[in-house]
DNA sequence: CAGCAAATTGCAAAGACTTGCAAATGCAAA
DNA sequence: TTTGCATTTGCAAGTCTTTGCAATTTGCTG
């Protein structure tokens, strides 16, 4: 992969901002520095980042996918009500992982899950 | 929710088929008997269908959401070279949830779960 | 079975990406 | 440094899906 302007600055932007990004989103933040790029050649540097690895997309629940930079493994809960975001560990998925790999010899590439339900405040608190 | 006979047309179609069918499937197989039927209703009609529980909607890989009948809890590996689909029992993931369930006091509704990764045929082929 | 409120639908427009193609750019060999 | 080619980009057009809104249909109630 050739190393761009472009590509280098929708990198360091998410280095830099710890957070899920919708391409939109990353649009806006660009647009200061590189007047000139055009949406879609985001969304063509996004989906080469995630080929390679860099970084993951996922749904999150707000109606559209959200980047963030793959440095270390996590997954996520997601509140359906009110859009709480808890962090999962890797350790905590793992074993799982591991044991289907074993049992259908399968090797899973799925590095940032996103497990949607309802967090203990909206239960406790309908 | 009301009984529209596109809904109940709609829902007839995945309880016979038994597979994962895109919206666009849906549609076209339904122009026969419905010529009339917007695409838009075809969406609306899913989305209430997943949001009442009685259809499930997943991401599998296929550049679309895919929909299927959800009578039976199950999950999927599916293969990102191939395309192959290995379907695992409900009981190979409920430990796993009910685990995060407690330890996070979260209940999850994610009822069809989707794993990438790579299969044996291909990991040996290559 | 008539009257109504709420749910559902069609249509057209908007939104979120995706794709084809020619021009521009990055990288490496000369 | 210059050249050559593969990769990347901008633009415009094309998909797929969602949304606003007015018209229609459905399931009560009386």
């Amino acid at each position: 992969m050739k190393k761009t302007s472009t590509s280098l600055q929708i990198l360091s932007l998410l280095e830099n901002c710890h957070c899920h990004l919708s391409a939109a989103e990353i649009y806006e933040q660009l647009r200061p520095q590189l007047p000139a790029v055009a949406p879609s050649t985001v969304y063509r540097i996004l989906e080469r980042l995630v080929h390679t690895g860099q970084v993951s997309i996922s749904d999150m629940g707000g109606g559209t996918e959200v980047y963030e930079i793959a440095n270390q493994r996590h997954h996520h809960l997601v509140c359906e009500r009110c859009h709480t975001v808890l962090t999962l560990s890797d350790a905590e998925i793992q074993p799982l992982f591991e044991s289907l790999q074993q049992r259908h010899s399968f090797v899973i590439s799925t590095n940032h899950l996103v497990l949607f339900g309802i967090c203990e405040k909206c239960r406790s608190g309908s």
